[in-house]
RNA sequence: GCCGGGGUAACAUAGAGGCCAUGUGGCGGACUGCAGAUCCGCAGACGGGAGUUCAAAUCUCCCUCCCGGCCCCA
């Protein structure tokens, strides 16, 4: 079975859907980015690696892709965070956007091409609002909130599959407004209390409602149809379902085609979040582990089942990841030294068309990495035995660079090469000294290396070295 | 209660009717001056129960357990 196309698990119509853009060779995409009121833990990373992995495997197919995340920096927590610290909410929020960043570069995660605020896109929120009013699909309340009227949809809950009713009866009681029509309605724009951060409205002064910033942000920097909306699966109802609403309301037609929701890190049987504690910081995990180890444990599952975290997850994805990376390095020496015979390129694209097939199966990452492995198995041999020709190691570590392309997964670099040429010397001095049988001062030269954080590896085709 | 996703060997995950799953870990070999890496082999599995079928981890039904959502959420 080969998959020409690319298929994508829609949450609109709970299916696998062939993808096939407006445009042809275009695709808009917009990912729900995080709230910034506080750092990223491995949950958020799941959903922005996951879109990440999404993205490059799209621009991977040749696909101009325009990927917009944004930031929520207007929230009733992060006015909280400051009212606490005592500083301005936007510079709180600045600060979480300074370090989101440096957090998502140390991930080595592709940046999206736009990222708006919500705070910088009043202009587009309030228009919006105003639309939904002018259409008769909101309405002012003396206070100076507007809601979002659910009288006149007729189909809600299309994303989350349920009925009205039933979503009536199992909300939880929360303080409702005695303005509103029906207690379902929702905010779109909600008045400033005394001292709180606000912008002005033909309302009043005050901020935008939660759902009505994406929907904006949406129609302002991609247009009113968009291919892939994305986020987590909590993000489902009611944010996602509410972006529908609002924006049909407002251009007539519907947001997006795609629907893709990435499935939730848990601790031991808990989603991972902050109102439970159980989170851990990127910026943590980042000083035990390399970018590549997370990314690596993040993508070897299915972004749309859940991912339980546990003590140790990382360190077995480590140790998986260097068999990875050891292969790529033995064939990068192989590339210098190879003599002998070609076998290699029936198994290549093999290796190739499988990784393809899985990552065009609704971006099977799992499934494709265990093609990248049985690929360095079978190159792990053949180098061993002989049978791997510079042509077959230099095709190997093409394909595997252009999956690692998609995934981020090997090492960046491996130093200067100052340093190679140095590490070269001393290899090639110790081999001498191994000659003679002079395994002393062999072994003292792999052993000061060592301590200098630098590995010699002896094989079949020569001195291999890496970081350690 | 309603909706959605899950329960696969020690562990982490793919797979969605028949064909060798992948990795980590374990055991046994090979290679090696020693390390390391690598290779080969072995053990070990589809939550439970019915059914459909020549054939079910995969389809149908029932049961059970877990997670998420139901206006804080990636």
């Amino acid at each position: 079975m080969t998959l020409l196309t690319l298929r994508i698990y829609n949450t609109l119509t709970n299916s696998k859907e062939d993808f096939v853009p407006l445009e042809e060779g275009k695709v808009s995409m917009y990912v729900c980015g995080v709230t910034v009121y506080d750092d990223i833990h491995l949950g958020h990373a799941r959903s922005i690696v996951v879109f990440d992995m999404v993205n490059r495997y799209l621009r991977h197919k040749g696909y101009d892709v325009t990927h917009v995340t944004n930031f929520t920096d207007v929230d009733d927590k992060i006015i909280n965070r400051a009212n606490e610290e005592g500083i301005d909410p936007l510079e709180l929020s600045a600060r979480y956007i300074d370090r989101y960043f440096a957090e998502v570069d140390s991930l080595e995660v592709k940046r999206a091409d736009i990222y708006p605020k919500a705070s910088e896109s009043m202009d587009a929120i309030v228009r919006m609002v105003q639309d939904i009013i002018d259409n008769g699909y909101g309405y002012a309340t003396e206070d100076g909130n507007v809601y979002f009227s659910i009288d006149r949809i007729k189909d809600y809950g299309r994303l989350t599959n349920q009925r009205l009713e039933d979503m009536v009866a199992g909300s939880r009681d929360v303080m409702q407004d005695p303005q509103k029509r029906n207690p379902m309605d929702f905010a779109v724009w909600k008045a400033a209390k005394d001292g709180e951060v606000a912008w002005p409205s033909p309302w009043g002064d005050g901020r935008p409602g939660w759902h009505i910033e994406c929907s904006a942000m949406i129609r302002d920097r991609l247009g009113d149809l968009i291919d892939i909306h994305g986020g987590g699966n909590d993000l489902i109802f009611p944010h996602h379902e509410n972006e529908i609403l609002q924006t049909e309301a407002v251009t007539g037609g519907t947001l997006a085609r795609y629907w893709m929701h990435n499935g939730m890190l848990q601790v031991k049987d808990e989603k991972m979040s902050k109102s439970l504690g159980n989170f851990f910081r990127v910026s943590d995990l980042l000083r035990e582990h390399d970018a590549q180890t997370l990314r690596f444990y993040l993508l070897n599952t299915h972004y749309r089942g859940p991912l339980v975290y546990s003590e140790g997850s990382l360190e077995e994805s480590k140790s998986s990841l260097r068999r990875l990376w050891n292969a790529y390095r033995s064939l990068q020496s192989h590339l210098r030294t190879a003599s002998g015979p070609d076998h290699a390129s029936g198994i290549i694209d093999a290796a190739s068309q499988t990784f393809h097939e899985h990552m065009d199966d609704d971006f099977n990452t799992r499934g494709a990495i265990s093609a990248l492995f049985d690929l360095t198995r079978e190159m792990n041999r053949m180098m061993a035995s002989g049978e791997l020709s510079a042509t077959g190691a230099g095709e190997a570590l093409k394909l595997l660079e252009s999956a690692d392309a998609v995934l981020g997964i090997l090492p960046v670099t491996d130093g200067d090469g100052e340093l190679d040429i140095i590490i070269g010397i001393l290899a090639d001095v110790r081999q001498e000294l191994r000659g003679r049988k002079a395994f002393d001062l062999s072994d003292l030269i792999r052993d000061r290396l060592k301590e200098a954080g630098i590995q010699l590896e002896d094989g079949a085709e020569g001195v291999r070295w890496k970081r350690i």
